[in-house]
DNA sequence: GGGTCTTGCCAATGCGGATTGGCAGCCCCA
DNA sequence: TGGGGCTGCCAATCCGCATTGGCAAGACCC
């Protein structure tokens, strides 16, 4: 249980202090570059350089001890391998680390939400940033007295970050209309995800308001948003009687694995088969062909929760939601074409 | 600078004291479980009952700052949103967190090497696990009094954990002359880390011992291990004068970039053209053709690193090296093939 | 030259918990 | 029955830093 031998001795500020001929208090005021801090600038400079000359560290944990701050975030997520969910802490770190604040990722599919928030409220962290499944349906209890900011997750007891899901759903029903489709399918995760839900229900709405619906038996839900699952989901799809003309997959990984099993299966995407994603991760431009999708802003989500995160901790005013969803922007490429002539169906008149 | 209104009152071992009718010292001796405590079992039931019924939770923080110990463990990454990394620090992570350790991931797109290394000091991490580039030059003091391992970056002075590089690079090499080619190309990041450079070595030893080798106007180096650089290798070696019939790339964004182009410039692969990865991230599988590759155990290798790091936190004895390297393995897949009859020049004889 | 301010610094204390040393009370045995 | 040896608990102290209250010395004023 004991660690091993100690390595080198620490510098504290009581070695400034000594150092520079002061009192601890007067070290720390001056290190600590406290506001009203009344001190003589020759006193101020003597302990600088004392503290420049035997490169002293603040100690991050006694501070936070008084302080009752650790200047850390915690982010969790549900898979931070997955590329969309990667940009989203990227862009979170960046702003946390900006402001001096360490960042402990938390994920989601190593360990319970429950179990990520109790270890984060040990370690007295200053705000939790979440973009996890199941957030909203978390117990009050669980996120009684931390701040928080929800990802892609609206609640009214928290303020939050969004993406425009609903219009990428919306986006991508317009887009394959306008290409003459009419026989549609849908993939997406069973997950209970905000984000998902709404960019179900924008497609469907959007369809609905066209005179069109997807039937029951092309709606296929999969256990989790990965390559393997659209791959399993696009089988099935065309094992069963009749066959649609475009597939929209609830996000790009769905999207390719679908592309991959079509491919496989001899079904030439697009032309016999239209197939669009969602987020527009880096990945859709590489694959053959190249995906289209709609891009969501990834990076900028985790940013803006971060400041949004940091202005509650910092006891900055917070406006409640105020900067609205963050625009959807549809990326049109090499997986959707027009519906062939010869299409399943008569076209609508 | 003042934190916003104070949250929930903390529960504190004091309180479990109060509650159980013992000093603070007794309850601390029952809460941390000390080996050598000597408590009366009612008392010690006592404790317990208090701290259950007020739902304590020891703070990390507080802990930290008698033991000098956090609890936590660095782990610097290059980019934590390459997939291989990700898998890295995915198995890193799984190893800290059972034995209750927290990982701080540090990015080196972010922020320097050596800022990263104060900043951890500062939070009086427990130990260092290092994936990143330039670590071997690092100068001495930047490491002083760390616990360190090294990923993929042997080192006297530092335990650490490698994949056989080398191995991977002849493995491809034996591949490629195995299904009759003779005209190669290498495409490999330029950066200072001593994984490419062996998985580079390994390739070119192979090919000399089959009296081969790269011809230096087809050795590309580019900036970075990303898909785009892939690309645009490729289209340089696609302009060139001459054309090789198989193409080994450090790692496997690169091998998908080079795909990507080549085919996009029309050359088949693999019928015109050969290419092969290093890695096999998930991703090779998924795009079209399937990625040719080498296996690295890439959690494996986070994993190993971070027991490695715990024995020295824990103070347990640490085996040199003792473990070797993490075996890899070939996984021939759709973007090899034989050389085409017509090859560029006639078969050495 | 004795008050009243101001300025500049420091003593004391707290944050939450770990650890050490020691002191009662009890048992046991000679 | 008195002393030795345990056992079980607690008082005191420390970790490294931040903050408050106050005190002394000098500036200023009448």
């Amino acid at each position: 249980m004991a660690p091993s031998a100690a390595a080198a001795p620490r510098v504290t500020i009581y070695d400034v202090a000594a150092r520079a001929g002061v009192s601890q208090p007067t070290a720390s005021l001056v290190l600590s570059n406290h506001p009203r801090a009344r001190v003589a600038p020759a006193t101020r400079q003597r302990v600088l350089d004392a503290a420049a000359a035997i490169g002293y560290r603040p100690n991050v944990v006694a501070r936070s001890l008084t302080g009752r701050r650790s200047f850390a975030l915690g982010l969790i997520v549900p898979d931070f391998r997955s590329p969309f969910i990667a940009d989203v802490v990227a862009g979170a770190e960046r702003v946390a680390a900006e402001a001096g604040y360490a960042v402990l990722l938390c994920d989601q599919s190593a360990r319970p939400l429950a179990s990520h928030l109790e270890l984060l409220r040990a370690r007295q962290i200053d705000g939790v940033l979440i973009d996890a499944v199941g957030a909203a349906t978390l117990p009050e209890a669980a996120l009684a007295g931390l701040r928080v900011v929800l990802i892609d997750e609206p609640a009214e007891r928290w303020p939050g970050v969004a993406s425009d899901a609903a219009a990428a759903g919306r986006l991508t029903a317009e887009h394959l209309l306008a290409l003459g489709h009419r026989e549609f399918a849908f993939i997406g995760p069973a997950v209970d995800s905000h984000a998902y839900r709404l960019r179900e229900r924008g497609f469907i709405t959007a369809l609905r308001a066209a005179g069109l619906t997807v039937p029951s038996a092309r709606w296929l839900r999969v256990a989790s948003a990965a390559v393997a699952e659209g791959r399993d989901a696009m089988r099935r799809l065309l094992a069963a009687p009749g066959r649609p003309t475009a597939v929209f997959c609830a996000n790009d990984l769905l999207a390719i694995g679908a592309v991959k099993q079509a491919l496989t299966a001899g079904v030439a995407v697009p032309r016999d088969l239209s197939v669009a994603g969602c987020d527009d991760i880096e990945l859709a431009r590489y694959v053959t062909p190249e995906l289209t999708t709609v891009r969501i802003p990834a990076r900028e989500l985790g940013a803006r929760a971060a400041r949004l995160l940091l202005r509650q901790v910092e006891g900055r005013p917070v406006r409640r939601e105020g900067a609205g969803l963050l625009p959807v922007q549809l990326v049109p490429r090499g997986t959707t074409a027009p519906v062939p002539p010869a299409a399943p169906l008569p076209q609508v008149a």
